[in-house]
DNA sequence: CCTGACATGTAACGAGTTACATGATTGA
DNA sequence: TCAATCATGTAACTCGTTACATGTCAGG
């Protein structure tokens, strides 16, 4: 399972409670791995067993107690054996496709509004990523190597929204020009 | 559920046994919706309680009967329902992306073989596509309407895997450069 | 005789979503 | 007082995968 590593990987950058995991899965690592918080506790739980990561109870002043995990040395293995073995080819999965493919069957109008409401979700997208990668990594040539996945896992974000876009343009010409 | 959507698009176009859709599944509308047989079968006989589908046994000589499953009206019904509704965006989900972010806790040179196969997979399925696209939609001018959505999809897959491949180049550029 | 295509399922499990459940503090 | 943020979970359910289960016929 992926949740498992994307977890490590997040503690390995920093230690963290469920309710924090839960707040980056919803931010820098939620644009390729999303996962909602019953998820994140339920994991976490099974990954302390797996003594994979260790948890104590920091008391806060004027807020709940939480339970800040840290990655473990067995932990760190995992993730360097995870990171040996190839990663498997995700095959396209997407009903949107399933959609398009049955328009003659369905309701064409709809399906070209959902075609534009899909590419204005994809250029927002884009601004949203740029404004990122400007802000973090004004200068591309010269990151840090720590820095670099971040990096690049972002720039396929935005090559994959920008296609996004080109598709569902390529889909309005193609419905406009059979009009 | 898309699968149910997927099925009833499927014998939309044509009538089919479980069997049929389930190789219908490994090849064209497969590229963007995989589905097992095991599966296929579960909710071929949901659907035919719902009667979006019905059935009737074909006996064959030299070979098992078949159930051969044809939409209803009430499916054609559900299947212009569901045209009408706007498709959920689905998120991205890359386990890859996960690596390559983790890259620094883990393997590197495995990472970097990895991306390695992932370019030539890439590769090999816009060809796989491209000729898929030459033999059956030799002019994309003057496709008929019922060709669209499926030439169309085709052209999503096709954009999908060059990005994909131009994402791997990147990534493997920006390694190059930092050593 | 053995493999592969044809043909249809059940059972057990794992991953993920939705709904439910609780409770403190802060600011409008 | 009401909503939002902080904080952690359980329970029920759906979707999908893997393993199991069975049997025919054609071709090498």
């Amino acid at each position: 399972m992926a949740l498992e590593h994307a977890i490590l990987v997040s503690l390995a950058e920093k230690t963290a409670s469920g309710y924090d995991l839960a707040r980056r899965f919803d931010a820098s690592i939620g644009h390729f791995w999303k996962a909602s918080h019953q998820q994140i506790y339920k994991v976490l739980g099974r990954m302390e067993s797996d003594k994979w990561v260790e948890s104590h109870l920091v008391a806060q002043d004027n807020r709940p107690d939480k339970k800040v995990y840290s990655i473990t040395n067995e932990g760190r293995d995992e993730l360097m054996r995870w990171s040996s073995v190839p990663t498997p080819i995700e095959p396209l999965r997407s009903e949107f496709a399933v959609k398009l493919r049955g328009t003659q069957f369905g309701d064409r109008e709809a399906v070209l509004a959902d075609v534009r409401v899909r590419r204005a979700a994809h250029e927002a997208q884009i601004a949203y990523y740029e404004a990122s990668a400007q802000r973090h990594y004004p200068e591309p040539a010269s990151l840090r190597e720590d820095e670099l996945g971040a990096y690049l896992v972002l720039r396929g974000g935005i090559l994959a929204e920008q296609t996004g876009m080109a598709w569902c343009d390529e889909i309005l010409q193609a419905f406009e020009a059979e009009r």
